[in-house]
Formats: C-alpha cells, sequence, structure tokens
DNA sequence: CCTGTTTTCCAAAACGTTTTAGTAGGTTAT
DNA sequence: ATAACCTACTAAAACGTTTTGGAAAACAGG
C-alpha cells in the first residue's frame, strides 16, 4: 500500500516551472529518496524500479535543479576565469585560443566556466566574493604579473587554482606555461649564430610575466655568448601581445640598420611583415625574422611559411592542461601539478638551424 | 530577553565554510528574518539594528550563498553563452570583441556570464540543459545561421534571449546587429562609382546570416545599377571571417585583373595586405581596398588609414546592447527590442565618397 | 485608560536536492 | 525456530537563503 500523507494542491507541471523530483515521486508512487539514488547510480535500488525512474525521468526530460544541488553538495562544477578590465590587458585575440582548450576541456570534466570581468571592482574583490559565495570550486588565473595579488589571495583562502603562467611563488601552486625563456633564448642564439649583430625584438608588455620571461631569454643567450645587450633592442606593446606589430616594426627600421626581428607573437610579425615590404625590404631574403607561433586558429601561416621562422606551442592545449588540472584539482585533493606545454622550432630556410641541436 | 530555544552544537566559523546568516544572525541575537531584510534594505528593520547588522556582515565578510539564493528566488543572474565547437565557427578573434562588451555589460548589471561549449552535445542539448536545469535566466545566441535551430527551441521554451545577427524569423525575438545588406551594398556602389568594373568580394562562410546578408547588399547594389553580378567575383572564408585573407587574395588576383577587393573581416585584409605587396601591386593606388572594420582593440589599422576605405562598427557596442537587451528582458518582461549598431565610412584618398552621400 | 496604528521584530514554510539512519520483509545459516 | 543477514525501500534532516503572515512593543488620539 502507498502511504500518501499530507496530500497537496495538484500543481500542474505546465508553465514555466520545470519537472522536480518530487513530481517524478508522485507519479510513480515512490519516494524521493529512491528516485534520486536510483538516478545516482546507487545499488540500493532494485532494477526494475531504476528502469521505471529513468524512463519516467527521460520523459519528463527531468534535469536535477542545480541550485538545489549546488547548495546541498557544496560542489558547484563552475570554475572562474577573471578577465582583467585595467591595465590595458583586456581584449587579447590569444585569449580565444586559450579559450577553445579551456571550453573543451571543461565540458568533457563536466564543468561550466563563468566569465566576468572586474570592471567595477578592485580586482581581487572577484575572486575574494567568487570564493565567499560559493558560485565557484576553483579558478583560472590568467596572465600573471611579477607579485601578482590574485595569487596570494587564492593561495591564502585555500581554494583550487591554476595560474597560465609563472611567478616567483611557483613552488607554491599548480600552473601551465610555456617555456618562453628557454624560447626565446634559443632564437636569439639562431639569429646570433647566423651572423646577425644587430637584432629588434618586439616583445609584449613586460609586466606581464610571460613576456619578462621572454626577455630574459634573450639576455640568458647574450651573456653565455659574452654579447653586449645592446645586440638586441627590445620594443613593447602596450597590449600584453598583438598590438602595434606595425608600429613597432617601422621604429625598429627607423632605429637603426637591424638585419633580425624577433616577434612575440605571429599576429604582430603578420602586421610587420607589411611594414616591412612597405618599406623595401624583404623579409627571408634582406632580414631575417623570427616568432612565436601561438597556433591561432585564425590567423594562417603557411604563407609565412618560408619567410619566418617560427618557435610553435599550442595554446589551445595550454587551455585545456589548465582546466584539466584545475578540475582534479577541485576533485581530488592533489599536491600542485605542474605543466610545460612542448615548443617545437620552425627554421625558415635564410637561417642555418644548426646551433638549435 | 532573548529568546534561543535548540541551542545546536556550536561550530566553529573556522576552516573552509563561508559565514552564514545563521553565525550572523547568533551573534547579533536577531532572526535570520531580520538579518535578511536587514541586509535586503526593507523598511521594517530599525536604523540602528540595520547598521549593527551592516557592520557585523561587513566585519565578518559574509557574502549570501548564491546558490541558496537562486534556489529560493528562482533567479539565477546568470546568462548563458554557448560557442560552437562545430562547422568551423569555433575560434573567432571577433568573438574577444564582443566579448569585451558583454562582460562589461554583464558586471554592470550584475550579472554573470556561463560560458560553454556544444562539444559533446548535440547544438541544441546544451540549451535544453541550461532551461530544464536552471542554471541561467537567458541566452546569448550567436552567429545564427539560417534556419537556426537555437532560435526555435528557445522561443518554444519561452526563456529570455538576444541574437547576435537577424534570420527570417526577427519579428518574433530580440536581436542586435549591425546593417550588413547595407553596408556592403554602399561599398559596392562607392566602387562602381569609382570605375571599378572587377571586384572581387571575400567574404565570410555564407551559411551564416551576417556573410549572407553581406553578398545580399553587393549583389542588390549591382541589381540596382543594371550590372551583372559576374562584377564581382565572391570568395568564402571557411571560418566565419578571419582566416585566409591570404590565400584568398591570392586567388582573387590569380581569377583576373581586379582592380578592387571588398573584405568581409578587418584580419582579413591586412593579411590579403601581405599578399598584395608581396605580388608587386600597390593597395590604395593600383588596387582599391575596402574592408569592414569592427574596431578590434588589438589590430591597429592606423597604418592603413591611406590605404584602406573602412566601414566601421564598434562590435564592442554590439555585445553591450546586447547583453543589456537581455538583462532588461529577465528582469521586467519586455516586448523584444531590435537594435542596429550604427556604421560609419572611413574613405581612403583613392575613391571619390560622393555617391555615398 | 482604552483603542487603534505604527514600528520592529520573528517563526515557519518554502525552494529542490542529497544523505543519514533507519525499517520492513525476505532469505539464509544455525 | 531463531538469529543473522541481505534487499529494497523511506522519513526526515540538512544545505542557506527569501518570504509570508503574524505578533509584541511602542506610540498616538480620544
Amino acid at each position: 500500500m502507498i502511504r500518501n500523507k499530507s496530500q497537496k494542491s495538484q500543481k500542474p507541471a505546465s508553465a514555466g516551472r520545470s519537472v522536480t523530483i518530487k513530481d517524478l515521486a508522485r507519479e510513480l508512487g515512490l519516494s524521493i529518496t529512491t528516485i534520486s539514488r536510483a538516478l545516482n547510480g546507487y545499488s540500493d535500488v532494485g532494477e526494475k524500479t531504476r528502469e521505471r525512474v529513468v524512463k519516467a525521468a527521460q520523459s519528463h526530460g527531468y534535469r536535477p535543479n542545480r541550485n538545489a544541488q549546488r547548495l546541498v553538495t557544496r560542489r558547484t562544477h563552475n570554475i572562474a576565469w577573471v578577465q582583467s578590465d585595467n591595465d590595458r590587458k583586456f581584449v587579447d585575440p590569444h585569449f580565444v585560443e586559450v579559450m577553445a582548450g579551456v571550453l573543451r576541456g571543461a565540458r568533457a570534466g563536466n564543468y561550466d566556466v563563468v566569465l566576468t570581468s572586474d570592471a567595477t571592482e578592485h580586482q581581487v574583490a572577484v575572486y575574494d566574493r567568487y570564493v565567499r559565495d560559493n558560485s565557484v570550486d576553483g579558478f583560472i588565473v590568467d596572465l600573471p604579473q611579477r607579485d601578482d595579488p590574485r595569487i596570494d589571495f587564492l593561495l591564502e583562502a585555500g581554494k583550487p587554482f591554476v595560474v597560465h603562467g609563472r611567478t616567483a611563488r611557483q613552488n607554491e601552486y599548480s600552473w601551465v606555461d610555456v617555456d618562453n625563456q628557454g624560447n626565446f633564448r634559443q632564437l636569439t642564439r639562431l639569429m646570433v649564430a647566423n651572423g646577425h649583430q644587430r637584432i629588434a625584438f618586439v616583445n609584449g608588455d613586460e609586466r606581464f610575466m610571460f613576456a619578462a620571461a621572454r626577455r630574459q631569454g634573450v639576455h640568458q643567450a647574450l651573456d653565455e655568448l659574452g654579447l653586449s645587450r645592446d645586440v638586441v633592442q627590445v620594443y613593447n606593446a602596450t597590449h600584453p601581445m598583438g598590438e602595434a606589430g606595425y608600429q613597432l616594426t617601422s621604429q625598429a627600421l627607423a632605429g637603426g640598420d637591424v638585419s633580425a626581428i624577433i616577434y612575440s607573437s605571429a599576429l604582430m610579425a603578420v602586421e610587420g611583415h607589411s611594414a616591412l615590404v612597405r618599406a623595401g625590404r624583404q623579409p627571408g631574403k634582406d632580414i631575417a625574422i623570427a616568432t612565436m607561433d601561438d597556433m591561432l586558429d585564425y590567423l594562417d601561416l603557411s604563407p609565412y611559411a618560408d619567410l619566418f621562422t617560427f618557435v610553435r606551442s599550442s595554446l589551445r592545449e595550454a587551455g585545456a592542461s589548465l582546466v584539466a588540472g584545475l578540475i582534479e584539482q577541485c576533485e581530488n585533493e592533489t599536491a600542485p601539478g605542474r605543466i610545460i606545454i612542448p615548443s617545437s622550432f620552425a627554421v625558415a630556410p635564410d637561417l642555418d638551424p644548426e646551433v638549435l641541436r
């Protein structure tokens, strides 16, 4: 016999209200406990009952209310990604490529990404709010600066997070990065080994660690070779990367007779190509070009394959690793992980790659 | 006297647990009702009490648990933005610019953006899931195709949404768009009026409405002028826009002696510039170039100001309008709104702008 | 002093889940 | 026959808010 105390007013399962676990329980003459446990695959529910429940749930298009779930389980299956809306580091075209990886990784792990900007609040305040109001399980931290306050805060708060890049405290948290210093050390050695004595380096904004590391790599190479640091002239974009490739190239040309340019992003290199050709130079012939290639899906670099030397690394892969590491950290209590995304060199015909071997 | 029945085990407000409304109530000797109403600005709480509550809340860094709030209020203050991970329309560099507007608008309205991809599910299934599991209050729909199933679904479901672009059912829902057809009609008229008889049009993927509308504009102009549609040769990018500007330009050059090229995106135009110069052409002199300029923050077009004709429209503004309209729709039950983002022309010196007046 | 009104508070229900601590009823072991 | 153990279920508590429907206290007018 089915006990059915407190027969409340029968609400029609119509209108905006979604079907709930209670509706199913009533319809099937079962308790909500059983519905829940049947749907969540517990072993203490009979096979026939489970089938009935699953079928009913499916036919009604039942989906557990995520907010109720989150409230009771204290896990949101959300990760936050805060976009900085200051320091001019906002609209970065490299972002989409990282996002591609992040979104796929998140979906694969059944997480959603909560995207927001710190437009109306102090930078760290956004993170603080998310921690306190239980919006998310963890954070992706992008484009770290030298003593990034977000990292200090999140370490203090004890919330899971993964950084795309590294800072001084790199041993205390999880990060995913590319070997910026090593890559640009190699590019510098490559140029020098090929006889280039006056090199321009069009770098990103060096308040950001990735750009600082790249300059370090350049200097390391020069120091190791016993050369003056003046061999490489550095020009900095005001965006972290991506802007003003044309302008900075023109400046570099005006600044002296450079025979080689190293770019921090392919977008700048492509813009630079226009500037160079327009100035009557012939990239790959009378001037050597090397650039980071972040494998941007929308930027077709094949026309430049014989003109530019590339050091290639997948930002998308970085994004995927980022979120995979974060989810891992949210689900299990694992020690911080460090991942270096591999890079490969593709040297243009005007340069002898010997020194890279 | 303070009544204090059911004195539960005193949990230390330590560890990971955030401070709750109950903690405050206990500490201040008030009911949770009063705390809630004090914090939410109701008039039936004494001024002195309110002050006490606000101060205590602040000093403890109290933030209402969003999931509890969402559960009881049935409003999430979340909007969904689903990125398509198929049809090659995924990684679009224009996305960041729209996002800049969306994120600012969302933050201003105190909403968060839930970003996800449809990588693991059928396209509409993601929307369905979000509707059923109460994750979000509304949707942003991007890059609509001709009979976009997402629009049909959301109309059916009766959930708020705003489309960036227009389809055949444009009278039934809210959208934000630029006058694609009008803009490209004008560009075509401009080229023809300046004596160009063989024009290449490097368009986006015409399965997407924005690109289809642009081609329609081109054809409209030719039809109005009584010219053959062959005057304009169309080349389509496989990405919605942004890729293969170099390749398609090379194709256009090989396809016959074009004297003008119209680009669907500035990124393609910049790539095209490289191809043109490398092929010995002089943009702005022996070949006229016009392009859509979406005012991408990271793409500095000033070096091309005297070479290219631009039709300028702010994608960022579109993003902001998009989310503003959506929030409006979520908070009040308003009729669908239609917004056309204005465009302006900047004609290069090699073209006489007369016909645009 | 009584009555009505305003002010300031509160208990309890509700939102929709998951989880804990069971309880019947059947089966098996002794 | 009894004890012990499965199997298949469930009532109730809990998560942390908001909101409803009062109710006590203070204050006013007569």
